[in-house]
DNA sequence: CGCGGGCGCTAAGAAATCGTCAAGGTCCGG
DNA sequence: CCGGACCTTGACGATTTCTTAGCGCCCGCG
Protein backbone atom coordinates (compact mmCIF):
# COMPACT_ATOMS: atom_id res chain seq x y z
CA UNK A 1 0.00 0.00 0.00
CA UNK A 2 1.11 3.91 -0.65
CA UNK A 3 3.31 5.34 2.16
CA UNK A 4 2.46 8.53 3.03
CA UNK A 5 4.24 11.15 5.30
CA UNK A 6 3.13 13.26 8.06
CA UNK A 7 4.95 16.80 8.63
CA UNK A 8 3.14 18.86 11.42
CA UNK A 9 4.66 20.74 14.56
CA UNK A 10 1.52 19.43 16.34
CA UNK A 11 1.77 16.34 17.69
CA UNK A 12 -2.05 15.80 18.40
CA UNK A 13 -2.77 15.97 14.58
CA UNK A 14 0.10 14.14 13.60
CA UNK A 15 -1.26 11.55 15.94
CA UNK A 16 -4.84 12.12 14.46
CA UNK A 17 -4.08 11.98 11.01
CA UNK A 18 -1.47 8.84 11.70
CA UNK A 19 -4.70 6.68 13.05
CA UNK A 20 -7.04 8.08 10.46
CA UNK A 21 -4.48 7.19 7.65
CA UNK A 22 -3.69 3.61 9.32
CA UNK A 23 -7.10 2.83 9.55
CA UNK A 24 -7.48 2.96 5.76
CA UNK A 25 -4.71 0.95 4.89
CA UNK A 26 -1.67 3.34 4.46
CA UNK A 27 1.43 3.22 6.04
CA UNK A 28 2.65 6.31 8.03
CA UNK A 29 5.91 8.14 8.67
CA UNK A 30 5.91 11.29 10.61
CA UNK A 31 8.03 14.42 11.03
CA UNK A 32 8.14 17.39 13.41
CA UNK A 33 9.58 20.04 11.25
CA UNK A 34 10.76 20.65 8.26
CA UNK A 35 14.72 19.87 8.41
CA UNK A 36 13.58 16.65 9.83
CA UNK A 37 10.97 15.98 6.97
CA UNK A 38 13.25 16.42 4.04
CA UNK A 39 15.38 14.11 6.08
CA UNK A 40 12.53 11.40 6.58
CA UNK A 41 11.57 11.74 2.56
CA UNK A 42 15.35 11.09 1.79
CA UNK A 43 15.93 8.01 3.69
CA UNK A 44 12.81 6.04 2.24
CA UNK A 45 10.54 6.46 -0.19
CA UNK A 46 7.46 7.85 0.24
CA UNK A 47 4.12 8.34 -2.22
CA UNK A 48 2.33 10.76 -0.86
CA UNK A 49 3.55 14.23 1.69
CA UNK A 50 1.45 15.80 3.53
CA UNK A 51 2.14 19.02 4.78
CA UNK A 52 1.34 21.61 7.22
CA UNK A 53 2.38 24.79 6.21
CA UNK A 54 3.06 26.14 9.55
CA UNK A 55 6.50 24.77 10.96
CA UNK A 56 8.92 25.76 13.66
CA UNK A 57 12.12 25.26 11.81
CA UNK A 58 11.66 26.31 8.10
CA UNK A 59 8.92 28.17 6.00
CA UNK A 60 6.18 25.68 4.49
CA UNK A 61 7.36 26.90 1.01
CA UNK A 62 10.94 26.65 1.37
CA UNK A 63 10.57 23.04 2.13
CA UNK A 64 8.00 22.40 -0.83
CA UNK A 65 11.29 24.35 -2.90
CA UNK A 66 13.75 22.13 -1.74
CA UNK A 67 11.97 19.11 -1.93
CA UNK A 68 11.10 19.71 -5.14
CA UNK A 69 14.46 19.75 -6.16
CA UNK A 70 15.26 16.47 -6.28
CA UNK A 71 12.31 14.60 -5.63
CA UNK A 72 8.17 14.75 -7.66
CA UNK A 73 6.40 13.15 -4.86
CA UNK A 74 2.88 14.43 -4.86
CA UNK A 75 2.57 17.16 -1.75
CA UNK A 76 -1.10 18.24 -0.16
CA UNK A 77 -0.42 21.27 1.53
CA UNK A 78 -2.50 21.64 5.35
CA UNK A 79 -2.48 25.18 6.48
CA UNK A 80 -4.52 27.30 9.21
CA UNK A 81 -4.09 30.03 6.41
CA UNK A 82 -7.03 30.93 4.13
CA UNK A 83 -5.47 33.80 2.50
CA UNK A 84 -5.18 33.35 -1.11
CA UNK A 85 -1.20 34.54 -1.20
CA UNK A 86 -0.01 31.78 1.06
CA UNK A 87 -2.08 28.96 -1.20
CA UNK A 88 -0.63 30.67 -4.56
CA UNK A 89 3.08 30.46 -2.93
CA UNK A 90 2.34 27.27 -2.21
CA UNK A 91 0.96 25.83 -5.15
CA UNK A 92 3.34 27.75 -7.33
CA UNK A 93 6.15 26.47 -5.06
CA UNK A 94 5.22 23.04 -6.34
CA UNK A 95 2.36 21.58 -3.79
CA UNK A 96 -0.33 19.63 -5.80
CA UNK A 97 -3.36 20.51 -3.30
CA UNK A 98 -3.88 22.37 -0.74
CA UNK A 99 -6.42 22.18 2.18
CA UNK A 100 -7.42 24.96 4.74
CA UNK A 101 -8.19 23.87 8.44
CA UNK A 102 -10.44 23.01 9.69
CA UNK A 103 -11.29 20.23 7.06
CA UNK A 104 -12.91 17.27 6.80
CA UNK A 105 -11.07 13.62 7.12
CA UNK A 106 -12.78 12.14 3.94
CA UNK A 107 -12.04 15.24 2.11
CA UNK A 108 -8.80 14.89 2.92
CA UNK A 109 -8.60 11.46 2.31
CA UNK A 110 -10.41 12.02 -1.22
CA UNK A 111 -7.93 14.46 -2.12
CA UNK A 112 -5.36 11.64 -1.13
CA UNK A 113 -6.53 9.20 -3.07
CA UNK A 114 -6.45 11.85 -6.60
CA UNK A 115 -3.32 12.31 -5.73
CA UNK A 116 -2.33 9.06 -5.73
CA UNK A 117 -4.17 8.21 -8.68
CA UNK A 118 -2.03 10.43 -10.42
CA UNK A 119 1.45 9.17 -9.79
CA UNK A 120 0.13 5.18 -9.71
CA UNK A 121 3.03 4.38 -11.70
CA UNK A 122 2.02 2.60 -15.19
CA UNK A 123 0.75 -1.32 -14.05
CA UNK A 124 3.72 -3.65 -13.98
CA UNK A 125 2.35 -6.40 -15.90
CA UNK A 126 3.78 -9.66 -13.75
CA UNK A 127 5.30 -11.60 -17.52
CA UNK A 128 7.53 -14.51 -16.77
CA UNK A 129 9.55 -15.55 -19.64
CA UNK A 130 11.32 -18.64 -20.09
CA UNK A 131 13.54 -20.20 -23.17
CA UNK A 132 10.43 -22.10 -24.56
CA UNK A 133 7.38 -20.07 -23.71
CA UNK A 134 6.00 -16.93 -22.09
CA UNK A 135 3.52 -16.62 -19.42
CA UNK A 136 1.70 -12.81 -19.24
CA UNK A 137 -0.12 -13.23 -15.82
CA UNK A 138 -2.12 -10.03 -16.35
CA UNK A 139 -3.56 -10.38 -19.80
CA UNK A 140 -4.06 -14.36 -18.74
CA UNK A 141 -1.67 -15.12 -21.48
CA UNK A 142 0.66 -18.07 -22.38
CA UNK A 143 2.74 -17.15 -25.36
CA UNK A 144 4.99 -19.63 -27.39
CA UNK A 145 7.07 -18.49 -30.22
CA UNK A 146 4.90 -15.42 -30.45
CA UNK A 147 1.66 -17.59 -31.01
CA UNK A 148 -0.62 -17.61 -28.06
CA UNK A 149 -1.16 -20.84 -26.78
CA UNK A 150 -4.58 -21.66 -25.69
CA UNK A 151 -5.15 -23.34 -22.19
CA UNK A 152 -7.73 -24.93 -20.85
CA UNK A 153 -9.20 -23.00 -17.17
CA UNK A 154 -7.71 -26.17 -15.16
CA UNK A 155 -4.48 -25.95 -17.31
CA UNK A 156 -4.27 -21.83 -16.63
CA UNK A 157 -4.68 -22.39 -12.58
CA UNK A 158 -2.44 -24.97 -12.08
CA UNK A 159 0.31 -23.20 -14.84
CA UNK A 160 -0.44 -19.96 -12.94
CA UNK A 161 0.06 -21.42 -9.01
CA UNK A 162 3.49 -23.30 -10.11
CA UNK A 163 4.76 -19.61 -12.33
CA UNK A 164 3.67 -17.33 -8.89
CA UNK A 165 6.03 -19.88 -7.27
CA UNK A 166 9.07 -20.39 -9.20
CA UNK A 167 12.00 -22.92 -8.49
CA UNK A 168 9.05 -23.74 -5.37
CA UNK A 169 8.31 -27.12 -4.79
CA UNK A 170 4.27 -27.52 -4.90
CA UNK A 171 2.95 -30.27 -3.52
CA UNK A 172 0.42 -32.50 -5.19
CA UNK A 173 -2.02 -32.07 -1.91
CA UNK A 174 -0.93 -27.99 -2.66
CA UNK A 175 -2.43 -28.06 -6.26
CA UNK A 176 -5.16 -30.51 -6.18
CA UNK A 177 -6.91 -28.13 -3.47
CA UNK A 178 -6.04 -25.08 -4.93
CA UNK A 179 -7.42 -26.30 -7.95
CA UNK A 180 -10.04 -28.50 -7.67
CA UNK A 181 -10.85 -28.20 -4.31
CA UNK A 182 -10.17 -29.30 -1.05
CA UNK A 183 -11.88 -32.60 -1.06
CA UNK A 184 -9.90 -34.04 -4.00
CA UNK A 185 -7.03 -34.43 -2.17
CA UNK A 186 -6.54 -38.10 -3.29
CA UNK A 187 -7.18 -37.73 -6.96
CA UNK A 188 -3.20 -37.36 -8.03
CA UNK A 189 -4.06 -38.92 -11.85
CA UNK A 190 -5.57 -35.83 -12.17
CA UNK A 191 -2.33 -33.68 -12.21
CA UNK A 192 -0.51 -36.16 -14.07
CA UNK A 193 -3.14 -35.90 -16.72
CA UNK A 194 -2.70 -32.14 -17.10
CA UNK A 195 0.45 -32.26 -16.55
CA UNK A 196 1.28 -34.10 -19.52
CA UNK A 197 -1.23 -31.49 -21.53
CA UNK A 198 0.80 -28.42 -20.00
CA UNK A 199 3.99 -30.00 -21.39
CA UNK A 200 2.98 -31.31 -24.40
CA UNK A 201 1.83 -27.72 -25.05
CA UNK A 202 4.66 -26.03 -23.61
CA UNK A 203 7.72 -28.15 -23.87
CA UNK A 204 10.11 -28.13 -26.55
CA UNK A 205 10.85 -31.60 -25.80
CA UNK A 206 7.82 -32.86 -23.17
CA UNK A 207 9.38 -36.06 -22.95
CA UNK A 208 12.49 -34.36 -20.72
CA UNK A 209 10.54 -31.22 -19.22
CA UNK A 210 12.87 -28.23 -18.46
CA UNK A 211 10.16 -26.38 -17.23
CA UNK A 212 7.91 -28.10 -15.61
CA UNK A 213 10.18 -30.85 -13.23
CA UNK A 214 8.21 -33.63 -11.20
CA UNK A 215 9.49 -34.07 -7.56
CA UNK A 216 8.69 -37.84 -7.33
CA UNK A 217 6.65 -38.47 -4.97
CA UNK A 218 5.90 -34.72 -3.59
CA UNK A 219 5.12 -32.76 -6.23
CA UNK A 220 5.76 -30.14 -8.97
CA UNK A 221 8.06 -27.25 -9.40
CA UNK A 222 8.74 -24.20 -12.18
CA UNK A 223 12.31 -23.58 -13.17
CA UNK A 224 12.47 -20.75 -15.29
CA UNK B 1 0.49 26.71 -24.92
CA UNK B 2 -2.71 24.96 -22.74
CA UNK B 3 -6.06 24.29 -23.93
CA UNK B 4 -8.54 25.07 -21.08
CA UNK B 5 -12.31 23.77 -21.58
CA UNK B 6 -14.66 25.90 -19.08
CA UNK B 7 -18.03 24.22 -18.45
CA UNK B 8 -20.83 26.06 -16.83
CA UNK B 9 -23.89 26.69 -17.40
CA UNK B 10 -23.83 30.61 -16.64
CA UNK B 11 -23.09 32.61 -19.41
CA UNK B 12 -21.07 35.24 -17.25
CA UNK B 13 -19.03 33.01 -15.46
CA UNK B 14 -18.01 31.51 -18.48
CA UNK B 15 -16.87 35.05 -20.41
CA UNK B 16 -15.58 35.95 -16.76
CA UNK B 17 -13.41 33.16 -16.33
CA UNK B 18 -12.61 32.90 -20.37
CA UNK B 19 -11.36 36.05 -20.70
CA UNK B 20 -9.04 35.67 -17.47
CA UNK B 21 -7.92 32.57 -18.96
CA UNK B 22 -7.33 34.10 -22.40
CA UNK B 23 -5.47 36.95 -20.30
CA UNK B 24 -3.07 34.63 -19.14
CA UNK B 25 -2.26 32.86 -22.27
CA UNK B 26 -4.69 30.02 -22.54
CA UNK B 27 -6.95 29.24 -25.18
CA UNK B 28 -10.29 28.34 -24.06
CA UNK B 29 -12.96 26.68 -25.04
CA UNK B 30 -16.60 26.73 -22.70
CA UNK B 31 -19.74 24.52 -22.66
CA UNK B 32 -22.76 25.34 -21.61
CA UNK B 33 -23.56 21.50 -20.37
CA UNK B 34 -22.59 18.55 -19.88
CA UNK B 35 -23.44 16.79 -23.08
CA UNK B 36 -21.87 19.97 -25.31
CA UNK B 37 -18.98 19.50 -22.97
CA UNK B 38 -18.44 15.81 -23.61
CA UNK B 39 -18.51 16.16 -27.29
CA UNK B 40 -16.34 19.40 -26.75
CA UNK B 41 -13.49 17.36 -25.06
CA UNK B 42 -13.94 14.46 -27.90
CA UNK B 43 -13.30 16.55 -30.73
CA UNK B 44 -10.41 18.73 -30.22
CA UNK B 45 -7.59 18.01 -27.75
CA UNK B 46 -7.76 19.52 -24.05
CA UNK B 47 -5.04 19.74 -21.26
CA UNK B 48 -7.51 21.08 -18.70
CA UNK B 49 -11.19 20.99 -18.07
CA UNK B 50 -12.56 23.79 -15.57
CA UNK B 51 -16.36 22.05 -14.54
CA UNK B 52 -19.16 23.11 -12.36
CA UNK B 53 -21.41 20.72 -10.76
CA UNK B 54 -24.46 22.25 -11.46
CA UNK B 55 -25.18 21.61 -15.30
CA UNK B 56 -28.82 21.86 -16.45
CA UNK B 57 -28.65 18.51 -18.47
CA UNK B 58 -26.55 15.76 -16.69
CA UNK B 59 -25.38 15.98 -13.05
CA UNK B 60 -21.28 16.71 -12.78
CA UNK B 61 -20.25 13.44 -11.28
CA UNK B 62 -22.15 11.53 -14.31
CA UNK B 63 -19.46 13.98 -16.67
CA UNK B 64 -16.64 13.14 -14.68
CA UNK B 65 -17.27 9.50 -14.91
CA UNK B 66 -18.28 9.72 -18.74
CA UNK B 67 -15.26 11.59 -19.59
CA UNK B 68 -12.66 9.28 -17.62
CA UNK B 69 -13.78 6.47 -19.90
CA UNK B 70 -11.39 7.49 -22.26
CA UNK B 71 -9.79 10.97 -21.13
CA UNK B 72 -7.15 11.34 -18.62
CA UNK B 73 -7.17 14.94 -18.90
CA UNK B 74 -6.68 16.37 -15.65
CA UNK B 75 -10.44 17.92 -14.57
CA UNK B 76 -11.18 20.75 -11.97
CA UNK B 77 -14.20 21.13 -10.27
CA UNK B 78 -15.83 24.55 -9.79
CA UNK B 79 -19.29 24.20 -6.94
CA UNK B 80 -20.93 26.41 -4.88
CA UNK B 81 -21.98 23.16 -2.43
CA UNK B 82 -19.41 22.94 0.69
CA UNK B 83 -20.47 19.60 2.19
CA UNK B 84 -18.17 17.29 1.87
CA UNK B 85 -20.04 14.35 0.32
CA UNK B 86 -20.27 16.47 -2.51
CA UNK B 87 -16.05 17.06 -2.81
CA UNK B 88 -15.18 13.08 -1.74
CA UNK B 89 -17.97 11.48 -4.75
CA UNK B 90 -16.60 14.26 -7.51
CA UNK B 91 -12.96 13.14 -6.66
CA UNK B 92 -13.28 9.68 -6.41
CA UNK B 93 -15.17 9.61 -9.83
CA UNK B 94 -11.90 11.21 -10.99
CA UNK B 95 -11.95 14.89 -10.76
CA UNK B 96 -7.79 15.75 -9.75
CA UNK B 97 -9.25 18.83 -7.50
CA UNK B 98 -12.36 21.00 -6.25
CA UNK B 99 -12.75 24.47 -5.14
CA UNK B 100 -15.70 25.97 -3.93
CA UNK B 101 -17.91 29.34 -4.87
CA UNK B 102 -16.72 31.96 -4.01
CA UNK B 103 -13.30 31.65 -5.46
CA UNK B 104 -10.01 34.00 -6.05
CA UNK B 105 -8.97 33.93 -9.46
CA UNK B 106 -5.38 33.87 -8.36
CA UNK B 107 -5.99 30.52 -6.79
CA UNK B 108 -7.63 29.14 -9.62
CA UNK B 109 -4.82 29.84 -11.68
CA UNK B 110 -2.84 28.57 -9.02
CA UNK B 111 -4.08 25.22 -9.44
CA UNK B 112 -4.56 25.16 -12.61
CA UNK B 113 -0.89 25.54 -13.06
CA UNK B 114 -0.36 22.95 -10.38
CA UNK B 115 -2.64 20.61 -12.58
CA UNK B 116 -0.97 21.04 -16.02
CA UNK B 117 2.81 20.72 -14.55
CA UNK B 118 1.96 17.31 -13.75
CA UNK B 119 0.46 16.62 -17.47
CA UNK B 120 2.26 18.20 -20.08
CA UNK B 121 1.01 15.87 -22.96
CA UNK B 122 -2.53 16.54 -24.58
CA UNK B 123 -4.69 13.54 -24.32
CA UNK B 124 -4.06 10.38 -26.52
CA UNK B 125 -6.68 9.84 -29.48
CA UNK B 126 -9.12 7.26 -27.81
CA UNK B 127 -10.10 5.39 -30.93
CA UNK B 128 -9.42 2.02 -31.76
CA UNK B 129 -8.71 0.56 -34.81
CA UNK B 130 -8.85 -3.12 -36.13
CA UNK B 131 -8.59 -4.55 -39.63
CA UNK B 132 -12.95 -4.65 -39.28
CA UNK B 133 -14.06 -1.64 -37.29
CA UNK B 134 -13.32 1.35 -35.90
CA UNK B 135 -14.59 2.30 -32.06
CA UNK B 136 -14.35 5.75 -30.97
CA UNK B 137 -14.92 5.62 -27.25
CA UNK B 138 -15.36 9.49 -26.98
CA UNK B 139 -18.09 10.05 -29.68
CA UNK B 140 -20.30 6.32 -28.56
CA UNK B 141 -19.42 5.01 -32.30
CA UNK B 142 -18.35 2.18 -34.19
CA UNK B 143 -18.10 2.17 -37.86
CA UNK B 144 -17.06 -0.39 -40.42
CA UNK B 145 -16.37 0.43 -43.62
CA UNK B 146 -16.91 3.56 -42.91
CA UNK B 147 -20.32 3.08 -42.29
CA UNK B 148 -22.14 3.90 -38.78
CA UNK B 149 -22.98 0.32 -37.15
CA UNK B 150 -26.06 1.23 -34.36
CA UNK B 151 -25.44 -0.74 -31.06
CA UNK B 152 -28.03 -1.28 -28.47
CA UNK B 153 -26.58 0.60 -24.73
CA UNK B 154 -25.80 -3.43 -23.97
CA UNK B 155 -23.97 -4.19 -26.74
CA UNK B 156 -21.88 -1.08 -26.23
CA UNK B 157 -21.30 -1.26 -22.93
CA UNK B 158 -19.92 -4.78 -23.45
CA UNK B 159 -17.52 -3.60 -26.48
CA UNK B 160 -16.13 -0.86 -24.14
CA UNK B 161 -14.97 -2.70 -21.70
CA UNK B 162 -13.63 -5.33 -23.97
CA UNK B 163 -11.70 -3.05 -26.38
CA UNK B 164 -10.25 -0.59 -23.27
CA UNK B 165 -8.32 -3.40 -22.35
CA UNK B 166 -6.88 -4.54 -25.91
CA UNK B 167 -5.83 -8.44 -25.66
CA UNK B 168 -6.54 -8.77 -22.24
CA UNK B 169 -9.11 -11.62 -21.15
CA UNK B 170 -12.27 -10.19 -19.31
CA UNK B 171 -13.65 -13.03 -17.32
CA UNK B 172 -17.39 -13.45 -17.21
CA UNK B 173 -17.56 -12.37 -13.51
CA UNK B 174 -16.60 -8.94 -14.65
CA UNK B 175 -18.83 -8.44 -17.93
CA UNK B 176 -21.79 -9.61 -16.00
CA UNK B 177 -21.28 -6.76 -12.98
CA UNK B 178 -19.85 -4.00 -15.01
CA UNK B 179 -22.84 -4.22 -17.52
CA UNK B 180 -25.77 -5.87 -16.04
CA UNK B 181 -24.70 -5.32 -12.20
CA UNK B 182 -23.21 -7.18 -9.36
CA UNK B 183 -26.23 -9.34 -8.29
CA UNK B 184 -25.86 -10.99 -12.42
CA UNK B 185 -22.96 -13.26 -11.58
CA UNK B 186 -24.69 -16.39 -12.84
CA UNK B 187 -26.57 -15.40 -16.04
CA UNK B 188 -23.56 -16.32 -18.12
CA UNK B 189 -26.10 -16.99 -21.61
CA UNK B 190 -26.63 -13.56 -21.48
CA UNK B 191 -23.00 -12.93 -22.80
CA UNK B 192 -23.58 -15.80 -25.53
CA UNK B 193 -26.44 -13.88 -27.06
CA UNK B 194 -24.92 -10.61 -26.97
CA UNK B 195 -21.70 -11.66 -28.41
CA UNK B 196 -23.08 -13.43 -30.85
CA UNK B 197 -25.00 -9.70 -31.84
CA UNK B 198 -21.95 -7.91 -31.56
CA UNK B 199 -19.71 -10.74 -33.82
CA UNK B 200 -22.78 -10.27 -36.71
CA UNK B 201 -22.64 -6.67 -36.69
CA UNK B 202 -18.70 -6.50 -36.50
CA UNK B 203 -16.81 -9.37 -37.63
CA UNK B 204 -16.55 -10.09 -41.40
CA UNK B 205 -16.75 -13.74 -40.25
CA UNK B 206 -19.13 -13.94 -37.43
CA UNK B 207 -18.67 -17.79 -37.14
CA UNK B 208 -14.97 -17.40 -36.76
CA UNK B 209 -13.95 -14.52 -34.87
CA UNK B 210 -11.11 -12.58 -35.38
CA UNK B 211 -11.01 -9.84 -32.60
CA UNK B 212 -13.60 -10.83 -29.73
CA UNK B 213 -12.59 -13.93 -29.21
CA UNK B 214 -14.00 -16.84 -26.87
CA UNK B 215 -12.20 -18.20 -23.96
CA UNK B 216 -13.90 -21.24 -23.28
CA UNK B 217 -14.72 -21.47 -19.40
CA UNK B 218 -13.31 -18.04 -18.74
CA UNK B 219 -14.40 -15.06 -20.53
CA UNK B 220 -13.88 -13.01 -23.47
CA UNK B 221 -10.73 -11.52 -25.89
CA UNK B 222 -10.79 -8.63 -27.10
CA UNK B 223 -7.85 -8.70 -30.02
CA UNK B 224 -6.81 -5.47 -32.27
C1' DC C 1 15.18 -61.61 -11.48
C1' DG C 2 10.48 -60.57 -10.33
C1' DC C 3 7.48 -57.24 -8.15
C1' DG C 4 5.10 -53.05 -7.17
C1' DG C 5 4.57 -48.15 -6.84
C1' DG C 6 4.79 -43.79 -9.01
C1' DC C 7 4.84 -41.62 -13.34
C1' DG C 8 3.92 -40.42 -18.51
C1' DC C 9 0.79 -40.93 -22.00
C1' DT C 10 -3.48 -41.90 -24.61
C1' DA C 11 -8.18 -42.17 -25.56
C1' DA C 12 -13.11 -42.64 -24.91
C1' DG C 13 -17.30 -41.46 -22.61
C1' DA C 14 -19.48 -37.92 -19.50
C1' DA C 15 -20.32 -33.29 -18.48
C1' DA C 16 -20.06 -28.52 -19.11
C1' DT C 17 -19.89 -24.68 -22.13
C1' DC C 18 -20.80 -22.33 -26.46
C1' DG C 19 -23.19 -20.46 -30.63
C1' DT C 20 -27.54 -19.93 -32.47
C1' DC C 21 -32.33 -19.22 -33.05
C1' DA C 22 -36.73 -17.92 -31.80
C1' DA C 23 -40.42 -16.92 -28.79
C1' DG C 24 -42.18 -13.85 -25.39
C1' DG C 25 -41.86 -9.53 -22.38
C1' DT C 26 -41.08 -4.66 -21.41
C1' DC C 27 -40.75 -0.03 -22.37
C1' DC C 28 -41.46 4.11 -25.02
C1' DG C 29 -42.84 7.22 -28.77
C1' DG C 30 -46.15 8.01 -32.37
C1' DC D 1 -53.59 1.68 -28.94
C1' DC D 2 -49.96 0.06 -31.93
C1' DG D 3 -45.24 -0.81 -33.59
C1' DG D 4 -40.54 -1.01 -32.95
C1' DA D 5 -36.39 -1.41 -30.34
C1' DC D 6 -34.52 -3.70 -26.78
C1' DC D 7 -33.93 -7.07 -23.21
C1' DT D 8 -34.96 -11.65 -21.23
C1' DT D 9 -35.54 -16.57 -21.47
C1' DG D 10 -35.61 -21.38 -23.05
C1' DA D 11 -34.12 -24.90 -26.12
C1' DC D 12 -31.12 -27.33 -29.56
C1' DG D 13 -27.09 -29.42 -31.46
C1' DA D 14 -21.95 -28.46 -31.78
C1' DT D 15 -17.82 -27.95 -29.55
C1' DT D 16 -14.72 -27.92 -25.72
C1' DT D 17 -13.34 -29.50 -21.36
C1' DC D 18 -13.25 -32.78 -17.60
C1' DT D 19 -13.13 -37.27 -15.76
C1' DT D 20 -11.88 -41.91 -15.75
C1' DA D 21 -9.68 -46.12 -17.06
C1' DG D 22 -5.96 -48.55 -18.99
C1' DC D 23 -1.28 -49.55 -20.48
C1' DG D 24 3.70 -49.29 -20.59
C1' DC D 25 7.90 -47.38 -18.58
C1' DC D 26 11.38 -46.60 -15.12
C1' DC D 27 13.40 -47.59 -10.76
C1' DG D 28 14.04 -49.10 -6.11
C1' DC D 29 13.75 -53.29 -3.41
C1' DG D 30 13.31 -57.89 -1.77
Amino acid sequence: MSNVLVVDDDAHIRSALGITLRANGYTVSTAPDGESALVSAAQHPVNVVILDLGLPDIDGTTVITRLRKWSGVPILVLSARHGSNDKVQALDAGADDYITKPFGFDELLARLRALLRRSLEPDETPIITTDAFTVDLALHRVLRDGKDVSLTPTEWNILELLVRNPEKLITQQQLLSEVWGAAYGKEANYLRVYMAQLRRKLEPEPGNPRHLLTESGIGYRFQP
